[in-house]
DNA sequence: AGAATACCTACTAAAATAGTAGGATTAATA
DNA sequence: TATTAATCCTACTATTTTAGTAGGTATTCT
């Protein structure tokens, strides 16, 4: 069980912005900051962008800074957008496509609430 | 972020077992009622007999049953010895090999103690 | 002796992961 | 206007993991 390095990726820059917030940050910096690829994060931050996540500005003074105060962006939502919806199983997702009434999905059933509720209750803010 | 199958049908597996304690099974039988393959299930039955969790019988009328009560057998047992240990990311095993003091690894560590409670909170009796 | 069972090793096809590469576009500044 | 520094975009690729399959051996009851 693993989330993708993605999903962990995505979280320490988006820790890093926050440290930032409300000011403008560029992609070279956060790289050097956190040993991280620049294409990689380039690839990362389109995500990002596009989840509404952050907001870009291009050409010489460009760079990235959060859509939304640090208060109302949680864990939860980065590591989704990163690495797909939380679902430890298929049939936890929704549907069980088994005859039978399987028990063991009241596990990951279960398990699902547990860490969703886990990585919504932790805001941005309080990772800086 | 998802279990493998692997866990999946080993808990299954371990489920369908649970329901019959403490008689003896063979594999065919729980093939059929679980519709896995029984070459699959072979494999699978080796790794749980390898970290005690089953006791097998060879020959004739042999099968296996749970080596304890399954109230004594959580979910979490089965999952890590199925999966591997329950780590979410790299730094929440144990080390992480950042130099500065990464907040985000918060996110991870307290996941992974709430994914460890809960499915250890859940004993194979409860799922019967 | 035969049949049914567990046990073991090795292989493989497909998917996911974790990036890399090379360029196009945009905007400030000299 | 030319340069430069930034975001943006598409495509590719090597590696690893996953999810099994195949074929045979060992054991034990009848």
């Amino acid at each position: 069980m693993k989330f993708s390095t993605r999903a962990g990726y995505g979280l320490r820059a988006m820790v890093n912005l926050a440290k930032n917030h409300p000011r403008r940050k560029n992609l070279q910096e956060i790289s050097k900051e956190e040993g991280m690829s620049l294409k990689y994060l380039e690839q990362l931050f389109r995500i990002l962008k596009k989840n509404n996540l952050v907001v870009s500005r291009k050409g010489r003074v460009g760079g990235y800074v959060l859509a939304k105060n640090p208060k109302f962006i949680r864990a939860g939502e980065i590591i989704e957008i990163m690495d797909g919806p939380i679902a430890p199983m298929e049939c936890a997702g929704g549907r069980c496509d088994m005859k039978c009434s399987c028990a063991s999905s009241v596990v990951w059933i279960k398990l699902r609430q547990q860490i969703k509720k886990t990585l919504y209750g932790i805001k941005l803010s309080e990772l800086i």
